[in-house]
DNA sequence: GCATCTATATGTATAATGCACATAGATAAC
DNA sequence: GTTATCTATGTGCATTATACATATAGATGC
């Protein structure tokens, strides 16, 4: 058989269990497994599909290599759970659910961003002079 | 002597010399290098001053020996300019200054921020619902 | 002479990707 | 009926932006 439920292939460990959303320097990693949660909380949904829908959010020429090493990364640490969808036709599809602790990881890493927004403004403050992309007119 | 002003050492080149703002994901990639180019444009300076000043935008716990080599590699893509300022007690500083090239850098990726802002606000309406922390009465 | 502060630098590791490529089911084209 | 194409998932290897640990050295105080 091609796939059964589960396969394992341990290879290229990355990243450890914990301490996932932003590193010492303030900057938010990981961006694509915190976009890939957000569309999974949305829908379940499954590497393929989640290629285009990455796009929309500027990963627009994301290498799917890439993409489906990340899902995997993320069901190893307890993000995600997965299994086979056989039932449309073509090759089957490995569907992603988000899991507790992906919801859990999710709202760390928002919280992480909001505050490196501040840090983005400070940037854009400091470079123009003023506050970023008013909708010109509301200007001063 | 300890220092003249040309010394050489080639070792572990990084990155080419082109295409140095954001990748194929879109998303905005060497901060530190934008950040330090915006705190020379305002004044020349040197490593050890400049480590206090990134601080401010979220690079609190900055190692000095990724900053050192930072601003080396910037000198050698031409970003910046280096001399040595023995004038003051203490050691010698390398005192820094951003080059016509280096401001071009930085309007660049100033530019490729603002796309990543939109990114950025688009993640937070599909995770909370509405827009990010606007302050509180200014909405519509 | 030794500790300490300032200041710069190198060697090595790691984590998040990127790119190239491999595999395989299903279907359409010839 | 084999060949191409689309969907779908995956591995091997390289690169890049850092991090961490450590080294060197001038200046000053004890």
């Amino acid at each position: 058989m091609a796939h059964d439920d589960e396969d394992r292939h341990e290879k290229q460990e990355k990243r450890d269990d914990s301490a996932r959303d932003d590193g010492p320097t303030g900057m938010p990693k990981n961006w694509l497994t915190a976009v890939l949660l957000l569309q999974l909380r949305e829908l379940n949904s499954y590497g393929y599909d989640l290629l285009e829908k990455a796009a929309a959010f500027g990963f627009a020429a994301l290498n799917p290599g890439t993409l489906y090493r990340v899902l995997r990364q993320m069901e190893k640490e307890g993000l995600v759970n997965s299994g086979w969808d056989t039932s449309g036709q073509g090759p089957a599809r490995r569907v992603y659910s988000i899991t507790e602790a992906g919801e859990a990881y999710l709202k760390l890493w928002a919280g992480s961003l909001e505050q490196y927004r501040r840090t983005m403004d400070m940037f854009f403050r400091l470079y123009t002079g003023r506050s970023p992309d008013k909708p010109k007119g509301s200007d001063r």
